[in-house]
DNA sequence: TGACTATTGTCGTCTGGGCGACAAATATGC
DNA sequence: GCATATTTGTCGCCCAGACGACAATAGTCA
């Protein structure tokens, strides 16, 4: 499903993962997306240097500028620190390598460090008792996360697990604290970043509560296709349409939207029937991005 | 730890709103609620020093030793500050009285001033398309809002009515970022607070996803008792008993849960034939936490 | 390449709860 | 103290969507 290649992962990919032959496009990819990919073997160690001069220059937007309410909810923490910032931050960090599905904390666990994304996708979900999982959030590369239950000084509540492949850099409690305090640039950054998951889980949560299944799954469909915005996917594209640049099984989506995974199969069924989506690849591309904005129009959020 | 609304309400309701003979409950009889108000005038102007020595020294709870994660969520910005934060953030504050039902803001306007509760309550909430209206919060007095818009540099995307009588600081984008810059411990509160919201607002997301309609009363009941405790309600009290203290109608609970008014008030009949919770002045009391209980131990969030 | 697991696609069946429509009971403004 | 507005309480109808049950693919790994 889909490779939430866009940009970071591509970036990512390519000078920090890249193991040479295979990359997070060989997980589910065949053929052609892969392969330029492999070229990037060659220059696989980085430095911290590296991943400033990777991450920064890119042009990512900067938590101010968003105009979506979705996208800017995905703000890149990372690229919106400074080079001294960054240098400091990364100093007091940890690289890890996760395996897909691998789990960097549960709920109950004692643990609570704050994570960045460096390459990947890391699921922030709550299992409920009768075994239902809802999706939280996706942390994609620059990402910060981790960081709302610092403050709790209690259990974590949430579950974080690799989506795929990933690498993160985990900052223990104490070491972000003082940076926090010491850096009050970035403090007010993380203050940014926190408002702008405040107010996506508020859009999630009105939406929950006023919207059907298939406006649900529009508004989804066309929130991460922002995000992954700027990736041309390598696959045939016609103009106008818009990539969804994620691995989503119609499982992860009914618990991003919450509902049942057979609503969800058929909602998008009805989608593609329609014209509006046509999977490609493993993952979907919006054919027609007004007929889901349209439905967002009529929708709560 | 926390009792807020009582300790709270009564404190502002005393010092300066009041009248020295009207509580909390009296909002909620009939004939005292504004008259109360109307004396406030008399006494009307204050000083900062007045509300530091009134506000600071209550013990309230920090934000960090919250346990429970409804009610931490309501951490109390203002009662968390240090004296000298106190004063140079109310320095920068200009006071507002509002009616019942003023809007404080609405969503499209331009305003993006954050605000703190001094005394009442506000609603904060979005309205769809189809006019369903979706309560995200209700701030207390010693909370902040409006602070996670700040950093959008665009419209608000909710609206804030008065429920009740009720008076804030209002303090401009500008200021606010100012002051936080300026005290990087304030900051670091705020971030606090920031984080309780989002765990808040994802266990509200969970709970939406997975639970039924009663358990989602349960919940919000417990919590809106937990954040109410403290207070001797007025009213004959059992031991045992808890009591809900704000005022909430039952279209407001659909509102906050996600529900139709009808299975609102079918479903609280049904909780109160079980004799789960009982009617008295106008709220509600928790006659058995424990049955209360046991529903969320079933429940997901 | 074959065995296994994960994902997708489709049915019926069944129900929680939305919604319109009232009537009764309270609250609030004038 | 009345007139109006708001809130509560109850029905019955109806449907979006949950859920169980399979079959068909597609993907993974030894």
């Amino acid at each position: 499903m889909f490779y939430f290649y866009s940009q970071y992962l591509t970036l990512y990919t390519q000078s920090h993962l890249a193991t040479g032959h295979s990359t997070c496009h060989d997980k589910f990819k065949n053929s052609g997306r892969l392969g330029s990919l492999s070229n990037t073997d060659k220059q696989a160690r980085h430095s911290f240097t590296d991943i400033e001069k990777k991450i920064l220059p890119e042009g990512f937007s900067n938590i101010d500028e968003g105009k979506d309410t979705w996208s800017d909810a995905h703000a890149n923490f990372l690229s919106s620190l400074s080079k001294v910032e960054t240098h400091d931050l990364l100093k007091i960090s940890r690289r890890m390598n996760l395996k897909s599905r691998d789990h960097l904390f549960r709920a109950g666990d004692r643990s609570n460090d704050v994570y960045i994304v460096a390459g990947g996708c890391i699921r922030l979900f709550q299992v409920s008792s009768t075994g239902k999982e809802t999706i939280l959030w996706f942390s994609f590369p620059g990402e910060i996360f981790g960081m709302s239950e610092l403050w709790r000084g209690s259990d974590r509540q949430i579950h974080a697990v690799a989506n795929e492949a990933t690498q993160v850099y985990s900052v223990s409690h104490k070491d972000f604290t003082y940076f926090l305090g010491t850096h009050p640039e970035a403090a007010m950054k993380a203050i940014g970043i926190l408002s702008a998951r405040v107010r996506a889980l508020g859009h999630a949560l009105v939406g929950l509560a006023s919207d059907n299944v298939e406006t649900r799954i529009a508004r989804l469909l066309v929130r991460f296709a922002t995000i992954s915005s700027g990736t041309r996917c390598c696959a045939d594209s016609t103009e106008g349409e818009l990539c969804v640049n994620v691995r989503l099984t119609h499982q992860d989506i009914a618990n991003l939207i919450g509902a049942s995974r057979q609503t969800v199969t058929t909602t998008l069924a009805h989608l593609r029937k329609q014209g509006a989506v046509r999977a490609v690849n493993q993952h979907i591309h919006i054919v027609q991005p007004e007929h889901l904005r349209h439905l967002l129009k009529k929708g709560a959020a």
